[in-house]
RNA sequence: GGCGCUGUAGCUCAGUUGGUUAGAGCGCCGCCCUGUCACGGCGGAGGUCGUGGGUUCGAGCCCCAUCAGCGUCGCCA
């Protein structure tokens, strides 16, 4: 606060009878022509400022507006008893105008600052500053603030060094799409933005720095999500000599430090599954843990059934998956049709609906369904009266995947996933290996400097899809907070997961020597993780899109609607970079 | 690129089966009001119903196209 300076909302009822200066916005003003009362609003919080009809000042004051901003001098003194405002944490006092000044005049605003009711999010996005004044904005910028200053507390008290990683990269082949910036000294030349700093967070590890973190911006041109920008923020993690229960510790106690300093919550230890279990008894490899509804396999149950779509599936060896619908006995076919199509969505080439109502079983497929089938499937569901259970009969990955998004999807419609309830978990054992649905070629599942599962090198020719990877994931809510590994530091095996992607010698030398050259001389064993503060930041404040807690978020096309970027360039400035358009002049493709 | 939803006053929304001059709350403007705090009272202004086309005697409402936005699938090593 500046020296003399108040915050509106400091001031208590200990503060009577001294004079104090407070500058703020107008967020209300209440006329009673003999009087005005206008409710003056800071960072710090709303004091109401007193007008009397003698002051000199008093005529200003019946022209002020919403958002004006004003300069005050008064004398505090309490309220008058019976019109304190207990609703107000200044509500016991108000200030006596002495003097007022103007300091500048605000439009009428295009919506209102001073509610957090709904309004339009293009209006909201043109009009970010306006936004950003209203007290949900305000909230959630501060509580991010928070939780990034308590991991770099964190952190630093666990001997990590925060150390800058450039903006201006080189382009790298794989991954997402590279931001990129053409070079005026190398023309035809471009540096790319990072996608993260992954390279080099893993050459400070061999320039022996030991504990690395960074808060780091990261941009990726692919296609915006709620919980997606083009570029976003992460905490990034690298650690020497470590292993992977090493990591889990530094990262989880972090989050638990973080939840107790900012929210003041005590997490319990994540739960821990792998891979496989997560896809078995959710579905997805990021599953939402605040409530139950586990899938099962009731495939075993159908042998040798009459219908014609267990049947083939199973002949097939796919799956039938069984996810329960609490309470779903009580839709209507029409729900069913609707929820069928849901599930098209995701993937599914259809739905059977088993409806276990008190006044009997019905089912979209109950011509096929014996007693005893309908019996195992409520058991294997562990479906009670009243409650309904949806089959998925698909090739095993297509038939857990789409039951595993309707999971969440039931979750929503019997409000199981509670905004205040915080369940983490760790996701361990990924395959190493997946098959690239182009080519059909096996390809490493997560970033080419991910370490095998030890003792697993040898799997690589023998059963390569066999393989693990000591990769792991943080998820919170359903949501993939973040992922990690443990990398390879032998430049040996490094060039063989590059061998294997497909790169020649040649290739690997133009794209990665630099790295494989610094495995070279000394790399440690290594690993390390990087979390998403943007999507940690937003489940910590209870909200569904990630564009809620950054300052300027693009759109979902993105664009930034108030500085209107991206935009035009003057012609020179691409002459400059030895560019030239090949967008017709009326922007058609 | 696919699918779904949305678009009516400055904001948030209502608008019946296609039928008279398109409404409400808030905001805005003016007047009144000395204890309000979502102050109150009286009066007023404010509309390309996203845009274009079509069907119809007649379209905010039906059809087609298009623009913008949101969600989602693909995509995000």
């Amino acid at each position: 606060m500046e020296k003399g300076r108040t915050g509106c909302g400091a001031l208590r009822a200990a503060d009577e009878g001294s004079v104090v200066e407070l500058c703020g916005w107008v967020n209300r003003r209440r006329d009673h022509g003999g009087l005005i009362f206008v409710d003056l609003r800071d960072n710090d919080g709303v004091t109401q400022v007193v007008f009397d009809p003698q002051h000199p000042s008093f005529q200003a004051a019946e022209h002020l507006r919403h958002e004006d901003v004003l300069r005050v001098r008064g004398t505090v003194r309490r309220r008058p008893a019976g019109t304190e405002n207990p609703k107000l944490a200044t509500g016991e006092i108000e200030v006596g105008v002495d003097e007022l000044e103007i300091l500048n005049r605000a439009q009428v605003p295009p919506f209102a600052v001073n509610s957090d009711d709904p309004v339009d999010e293009n209006l909201r996005l043109e009009y970010r500053y306006l936004d950003l004044r209203r007290s949900r904005m305000q909230r959630n910028l501060r509580l991010r603030h928070r939780i990034v200053k308590a991991m770099r507390d964190y952190f630093d008290s666990r001997d990590f060094v925060e150390i800058e990683t450039p903006m201006l990269m080189k382009s790298t082949p794989e991954g997402a799409r590279d931001y990129l910036v053409p070079s005026r000294l190398h023309p035809g030349s471009f540096y790319a933005l990072p996608q993260s700093p992954q390279m080099l967070k893993q050459i400070l590890m061999i320039a022996g720095f030991g504990r690395y973190m960074q808060i780091a911006r990261c941009m990726r041109d692919e296609d915006l999500r709620a919980d997606r920008q083009p570029e976003f923020t992460q905490v990034d993690v690298e650690m020497s000599f470590c292993t992977q229960d090493d990591v889990l510790e530094i990262m989880e106690s972090g989050m638990r430090y973080v939840w107790k300093a900012v929210l003041g919550v005590e997490l319990p230890p994540f739960a821990r599954l792998t891979y496989d279990e997560a896809i078995a008894r959710y579905g997805v490899d990021k599953p939402d843990l605040r409530f139950g509804l586990e899938l099962s396999d009731v495939g075993a149950h159908f042998a040798g059934t009459e219908f014609g779509v267990f049947a083939s599936v199973l002949g097939a060896g796919g799956s039938i998956v069984a996810l329960r619908y609490p309470g779903g006995a009580s839709l209507s076919r029409r729900d069913f049709d609707a929820l069928t199509e849901t599930a098209k969505q995701f993937g599914a080439k259809g739905m059977v609906w088993v409806a276990y109502a008190a006044d009997g079983v019905k089912s979209s497929a109950s011509k096929f369904l014996s007693e005893a089938q309908l019996a195992a499937v409520r058991a294997a569901a562990n479906a009670e009266e009243g409650d309904a259970v949806l089959l998925f009969a698909d090739a095993r990955e297509l038939a857990y995947g789409v039951a595993g998004k309707m999971r969440n999807e039931v979750g929503d419609r019997c409000s199981l996933r509670d905004p205040r309830a915080f369940a983490f978990c760790w996701v361990l054992g990924f395959p190493y290996l997946e098959l690239d649905e182009e080519t059909g070629k096996p390809a490493p599942a997560h970033h080419p400097f991910t370490a095998p599962a030890e003792g697993q090198w040898e799997l690589m020719e023998s059963d390569p899809m066999q393989m693990r990877a000591q990769h792991y994931d943080m998820v919170l809510n359903g949501y993939e907070l973040g992922s990690g590994s443990i990398r390879i530091h032998k430049p040996e095996q490094q060039r063989k997961i590059f061998e294997m992607l497909g790169l020649s010698p040649a290739d690997v030398e133009h794209r990665f020597g630099f790295f494989v050259r610094a495995l070279e001389y000394g790399a440690p064993p290594h690993g390390g993780m990087a979390l998403g503060i943007d999507r940690i930041a937003m489940l910590a404040c209870g909200e569904e899109n990630i564009r809620e807690v950054i300052a300027f978020p693009k759109n979902q096309v993105g664009r930034d609607l108030m500085m209107e970027a991206p935009s035009t360039v003057p012609e020179q400035l691409l002459r400059d970079l030895y560019l030239r358009s090949t967008v017709p002049a009326d922007g058609s493709r």
